[in-house]
DNA sequence: TTTAATTATATCGCTTACGATATAATTTCT
DNA sequence: AGAAATTATATCGTAAGCGATATAATTAAA
């Protein structure tokens, strides 16, 4: 069966790449003391402060269920705080701590350190930012 | 800090790409009565029967933490079977059951029906074909 | 041939990830 | 206004995924 053939499916290597950039980010972020998906809610909010959990959710294209007890331990780590909304008391406005917003100065330096690792491993910035437009564009049309 | 953009990060396409083909998958493989990570060892089962952990765990580029669970409940679900090689007894052989076998037979067909429905949504074949084997480049080089 | 090192797998603890479901606040409908 | 529907978030249960560590079998070294 060919099409059964793991070297011949699309979905494996995504799956592989994924994984394996997440071990590529943990030991940058370990010494920051947080995981690869906090990390990832800290880039949406460094660009903009002060979101609801839904907001956050979509950006990550995550359920609430996921990002709700992983805000909970950004919270415990004190690095976002989370309050209702005085407007509308269903939402849950999610702001960054000073402690959060300092990680990002030492944060800066991460995307470009791994991407001269890659270099090194003959993996070119213009291969990459190609291939992350492809990858933008397909998930626009799957989401 | 332009760098820090979400939308200018390359990992989060993958981090994302992987989690909605998992996503596209699931319905297809609930009717099997099985997970995406399951599916993907009977993938590598079903290309060569009779592999040990560490074999199946290479495949997958996964930890034994991760595929002994995951083959444990394989077994409780009467897919594989697994015993202590007799050659050497710290090795753990896995095979497939008859159910585990037969399986490949409703399976055949699911790679297809999700390649189809991305038709659909203007990715076509040989976009897929091409980002494949420029993927598995990138995982022998960094793997 | 004991001892030490290596190999193969498993266990533990913690963090995602997500389907199903619950709860409370807000809107919409009648 | 009061009931019904919708929205926003949370809770529960289960399955990954992985670092750290443990255990047993095999191999290498002294």
């Amino acid at each position: 069966m060919e099409q059964l053939k793991l070297e011949n499916q699309i979905c494996f290597p995504f799956y592989a790449i994924s994984r394996l950039i997440t071990r590529a980010y943990q030991p940058h972020l370990e010494s920051l003391g947080i995981t690869y998906p906090q990390f990832l809610v800290l880039l949406v909010l460094w660009e903009k402060d002060g979101q609801t959990v839904n907001q956050i959710a979509d950006k990550l294209i995550l359920n609430t269920n996921t990002i709700t007890p992983l805000l909970k331990r950004m919270e415990q780590l004190e690095l976002v705080s989370r309050e209702k909304s005085k407007e509308d008391e269903r939402k849950v406005m999610v702001n960054l701590t000073r402690k959060g917003q300092k990680m990002q100065v030492e944060a800066a330096c991460i995307p470009d350190e791994l991407l001269t690792k890659l270099a090194g491993k003959d993996i070119q910035r213009e291969d990459l930012s190609e291939m992350k437009n492809q990858l933008n564009h397909w998930i626009a049309l799957i989401k």
